[in-house]
Order: C-alpha cells, then structure tokens, then sequence
DNA sequence: ATCCAGGTTGGAATCGCTTCCAACAGGGTG
DNA sequence: CACCCTGTTGGAAGCGATTCCAACCTGGAT
C-alpha cells in the first residue's frame, strides 16, 4: 500500500472502481457524470492525494497554455511596471507565464535560444528589448507567435511610444517655461544589439529634444549633452559636470526618471534649487515620481505591458494583428520639478533667458504642426484622451 | 508538401530516412551517432523548422524543471529585488520560473489553489505570504516541494529576517544620536491572512522599536505611531499629522523605504529640514535609498530570494533542508537622512532631548544584549559578516 | 573465414492525461 | 414488447518526446 511515487490518473480509477476517462471526467466539468460516482471519485482523490500532472494533460490536449516573456533588466521600475500589466491580463486568461530576465546581453542571447530552439511556450513577448534580424526569423521559422513592447521590430506586432515625440514634449515644456539653455542627461548607447541590450530610447528623445530646439531656433550646443550607462548616480554625475560648466544650463531633460531622481540629487548637493535654480524633466512618469515632484513625460507602462499581452492572446487566437504598430499616447505631467528660469541665479548668465512669450510661442508652433505624432503610418487604437502634442497636464503636489 | 501542424520528430525521423531513437540522440547531446547522420538529421530540422515539444520531452523524462514563484505586490521594489534574486539562481540551475502576482488575497488564493490542484511546478517559492495551515497542509499532501522567503510557516523552509531586531537597529540608532521623540509610521495591518495579504513584518518592526525605547526608559507614546496602507503618499500623509503635533517628534523611523519616502516627501513640505529638523529612518534599503541620502535598516533582498532558490533547489534534489529557519542579517546604513536632534526646531519643545551621551548608552546596552538575534533556535548559514546588533556602517553620500 | 567488441541504428514501450467511440442501463413511447 | 433516446461508463488510441533493447554494421584479432 506504499506507492513513493505520485499516484496517476489510473491508481485514481482502479481505487475507485471506475475508468480513467470517468476520472477525468470529473476533473474537467464533470459533465456527465452520476453524483454519486462524481463524490466516490473525489473521495478517492482527496484521500490519495492525487495531483493531475498539468504537463501530460497540457501534452494530451495539445495546448500547453504558457507564454514566456522576455525582459531586461527586471529590477527597473519601468520594467516592472510594464511586466505587471502583461501578467495581470496573462493570469485573466488562464495562461501561465514564464518570465526570463536578462542583465547582459548574453542572458538574453541565451534566453532567446533556448525560446526558440525549443517549443516550451505558446507565444513571447519581448519587452524593451531590439530583436536582430535572424532572432526574429528565428520565431518565424519555428511559427512562435511573438509580440514586442517598447520595442521596433520588422513584421512583429509592437506596441510602443514615439520617443522622438516625447523628447520634442519635454523640450517644447521646458522652452515653454522660458528657457533656452536645455541640458540632456542620458544612455549610453551601444553600438548596436550584440554590445549591449540595444536600447535606443534615450537617442531617441535625444533627437526629438534636438528637433525641437530647432524649430525654437535655438543651436544644439553639444557640450550640453551628457551620456553615461543607465543609472541614477552615473547621472548625478553628469548633471554635476553640466551644473559646473561656466555658462550651466537652466534646466536639464533627463532621458529617464531614474535618471532624472540623478540630477535632482546632484542640483540639491551642487545648491541649485529646484525649480529654481535648475528646472528638471524626466521620463516614463514611473511610481516615485509623484512623490519626488518631478515634472515628467507620462507613458502608459502597465499598459503597454498589458497590450502587448492582448495582442499576444489574440495571436494565439489566430487573428491577425492590425496595423502592426501600436503608438501609445504620451503626455507632459507638470510638477514642482520645472517652472520659468529664475533671475538670480548660483553665477549664471541671463543673456539666455527669453521672455515668458518667447518660450510659449515655440511650444505653440509645436502644437500646430503635429508631424510627429503621425510619422507611424499604422497607428492603431487612438486612445480616446490622445492628446495634442505639447498639451501639458497640471497634477497637484502629492 | 504543405503542412499546417508543427512537425513533430517522427516527421523528421521519416524526412530523414532515420529512426526517432536517432532524431533524439542528434538533439540530446549527439552521443554515439555517426557524423553523417547527425548533420542529415540537423539538415532536416533546420529545413523543416521542427522545434521539439518541451512538454512531451519534460513529460517522457518525467522533470518538469519549472518552478513557481508567488509574490504579493510585483511592483514594490523589495519585491522586484527577491524575484530578481531567484530567478537569478533559478535560471542558472535551468528551471523554468513561472511568475504569480497576487495583489489581492482574491489573487492569493486563486494562485495557491491552482498551485496545489494540478502539478504544474515542481516546487513553489513563497514570498512574503502567511500561509495559512490549511494551505501548507495541501501542499505537504500534494507533496508540493516549497520554501518561504520573508514569512515565517511552520514546517517549511523559510529564509527571514528578524524585524523585531530590524526595529530595535532602526530605533536604537535614532536613540544613540540623542533623540527621544520618535515617530513611527507603519502599515495597517489586517486581520489576518484572510483580511489583506497578512504582512506581519510593520507589526515586528513597531514591536522592535517599543522593545528599544523601554530599554532606553523611554515610555511609550501611542500618539506617535501612525498605520496606514502601505503607500508612499498615505505615508506622507500620516508624518503630515506628527508633526503638526504640538510636541513633534525629533525623529520618525517609517517601516519601509517606501513609507520613509513618503515621510521626507512630508518633511519638506511641513518645512522640517532633514535632518536638521527631523531625522528619517526607513527599512530595507532599496536601491533608491542611496541617492535619496535615506539612513534605513538593510536587509538582502536580492540575497534572500537567491536563497529561498537555492533552498527549493536542494530540497527538489532530495536534500533535508536543516534547520528550517534561515536568518539573514541586518545593519545599518546611515546616511543623510538621521542626525542629532537640533536644538532650534520650529516650534518644539526641547524638554524632551537627551545629552548625547545618554543615547549611545542607550546603544551600548543594546549591543552588549545580543538576544533578540538569536531568539531563533536555529539559525543556520550565519552569515561571516553577521553584524553585532547596533552595528552601524557609514556610507559615503552618492 | 570466423568471431567479437563496440559503435550505430530502428522501433517498441512508456510517461499521464484527454478524447472519442462503443456499450450499456433505464425509461418513455408506439 | 420492441425501439429509440439520453445519460453514464470503460477502455483504447493518441499527444510527442525519451529510453531501452535488440539488431546490425564495422574492422581488427584469431
């Protein structure tokens, strides 16, 4: 009567007297099934301790009903924002999610393999992370339904932001508020993605934030530009060199709000107060930023993720996904962080400063011509609330 | 020519004039298969695109090598550090890490039962959740290997920290620096594992600071303790009321980093200056804590989700976890953020400061009692760097 | 030429479940 | 009483791999 392995479907209906196809019956709806028998079965299974094995019945039934997710550098609040909005509609509809994170670009070449070269999941989302040609043939050719977020990938769904957008709307903020020496406080970006994880946001913005200073007509000043790995002291330091320049700017865009929590750090230690001596914008509007009183450029993080899992779902429904490209909206969120450049400033010039119109009258011309937010030929779901480019949302200090 | 279903290896057995005993050599480490075959064989499933079911294959070998993990509140940061930290180890040791978020007890016990109902996992980690009896005895009865991390359960593997010690490290410091009014800001904490997710860990830390402040001779004064739901802005909101106290408190030691937050976001906006006019002490050292200059209680997150992984991996190998209890140590890390109380305060009495002296006996006493951090019988893996209570590093500001 | 060791190979049995089909028991109905 | 319909049941045939065993080659030793 000692039986050290798992008791089967089968020890189940032998000690029941009943059938295997009665037993599972009775797991599954029990559609069919006399009550009596049904209450002898599960009588026999309590008492066993039987366990279906989800891996054979997940074999037998031929849907194994997990998706894997992909994601790098999971410990980042964006990241994580983004890995909740996808399990939370992942767990809605009973799939089961395996997650890889990736810190290196070796994790993710070695999880991508391992996707690929084995069918252990019904589909994958990649989140954040750019895919090479041949990984992306790579799930073609093995027929694994893929979806990416945040991420650009030829031919696979993708739900994403228009960072260049989002870089014109921090800047067009700023220049709004009378500034015009704009500091940018960003990544390091690899050179492509065998260095490192290929993330190609903070260039984005960085060209969004370039662009818009153009239209203000406002010369790119280089030395204005900082870029070091992602990481919030790393950017304190930048923003430390930049405070110390002879001229320093009067308010730095920071390619992130991790980055951003950096150069608030670094004006408080520097003495630049904040929104008064240095006006400060960040981006992604992650949790901790309300807190902070950051002035940032909100995205939809849990959403994306929670996109991107819809998306995948109805992949794996068979539906066909169009237009490919999901844009999600983005708005300026106005907080404590940023407001017009103060006369006194710790040994600054004000030859730079504009007057209050100057800087509205650039971010008026911003509004008029909404190019940027249409360069995405296919731009699916229009949020209702999707907003004008440069509107701005006040929020009241938490 | 033309097939829709995934080639299956009988398939490219049959393509490729061999057996699918030979197929599966070819794929499992190619022993003893002659060159030729194997790199027809290879030809084959690179033209056919066939990727091998990992369920069938987990189902044949009979190791699944999937694991689950539960965590309440993803999106916490201490959270993210333990996942980060388990799924670290888990990916090295080649386990599948299905990932289960719970942010409410509905959640909880919709994944738990799904946990013991069906054999998904091989082993499940826990985080910080109670688990009730009647849980862990499905999943003894299932024969469910499981370990916990952060919550103690009676039986099983568990990978904690002694709060009631964390607390007495929190206020014992805030003592040593002359404070005798301390605040403290915590979550509410429900009923039960029934009422909320049935964390325990504020109640400890308050338990610890009550244990400090009677040792000190300090009486305790329930006007300065404040509970609330586990959130920054009620954080803010509860250190709001304690100092708009008649007689504030010098000091406020908030449960979590998070609270803490909220306690300096409150501070600057009450006009106390910290730590001039307030000291802040939170617990758990997130990774933001260092920029934000937040002295706090440190605790290895990331450690502690690496070694509830480690732990559920031997225990899958067969070993007997002993002891049961694994405790992981705890310091101080002082920062910007706690100082000796000022003597000019807004509007505070000053009755109530001590000489200095009198807090570092308060501390000595501390220190030469060392019972709280053995109270566990069986502490195991003491860690080589297992601080003295009271021990306290100073760390540069960033 | 015979024999044997050892490297290759094919294919059946197996893993634990789902599912389908045939069989059977009742109970109306004509 | 024959007949059919519905509700219930047992059991065989998969699902797609792994694994084991027997069979089949080699070539070198006898």
């Amino acid at each position: 009567m000692h039986a050290a392995a798992r008791p089967t479907m089968a020890d189940v209906a032998l000690a029941a007297g009943v059938g295997t196809g009665t037993v599972s019956r009775v797991l599954n709806g029990g559609l069919n099934v006399r009550e009596s028998t049904r209450r002898r079965v599960l009588e026999v299974i309590e008492r066993l301790g039987y366990r279906p094995s989800h891996l054979a019945a997940a074999l037998s039934r031929g849907t194994p009903r997990t998706v894997a997710i992909l994601v790098p550098h999971l410990t980042r609040p964006s990241t994580v924002a983004r890995l909740a909005g996808a399990l939370g509609v992942l767990d809605e509809q009973g799939y089961d999610t395996i997650v890889c994170n990736a810190d290196t670009p070796e994790q993710r070449d070695h999880h991508l393999s391992a996707l690929t070269a084995r069918h252990r999941a019904d589909g994958v989302i990649i989140v954040s992370v750019r895919l090479a040609k041949d990984r992306i043939a790579a799930f073609r050719r093995g027929s694994i339904p893929i979806v990416s977020v945040d991420a650009v990938a030829p031919g696979v769904p993708q739900t994403v932001i228009d960072d260049v957008a989002g870089g014109r709307l921090a800047t067009a903020h700023l220049l709004s508020l009378g500034h015009r020496r704009i500091g940018f406080v960003g990544d390091l970006v690899g050179r492509g993605t065998d260095q490192d994880l290929g993330f190609i946001s903070s260039r984005s913005r960085l060209q969004g934030y370039r662009r818009e200073l153009a239209v203000a007509g406002i010369d790119f000043d280089p030395g204005l530009v900082r870029v070091g790995p992602h990481d919030a002291a790393v950017a304190a330091g930048l923003a430390g060199q930049l405070m110390r320049l002879p001229d320093p700017p009067t308010a730095i865009f920071a390619a992130s709000d991790t980055q951003a929590m950096g150069v608030l750090s670094a004006a408080e230690q520097s003495g630049f107060p904040v929104p008064g001596g240095l006006s400060v914008v960040g981006f992604d509007d992650i949790e901790s930023t309300a807190l902070l009183n950051l002035s940032t450029v909100h995205q939809p993080l849990e959403q994306s993720g929670a996109e991107g899992a819809r998306r995948l779902c109805a992949l794996l429904l068979g539906a066909r996904i169009r237009p490919l490209r999901q844009l999600l909206p983005l708005r300026l969120v106005q907080r404590g962080s940023s407001a017009r450049p103060s006369l006194a400033r710790p040994g600054g010039s004000r030859s730079h400063l504009l007057p209050a119109g100057a800087g509205r009258r650039a971010l008026d011309r911003g509004r008029s011509s909404p190019r940027a937010w249409r360069r995405a030929a296919d731009v699916l779901f229009c949020v209702p609330s999707f907003p004008a480019p440069g509107a701005c949302r006040a929020e009241g200090v938490v």
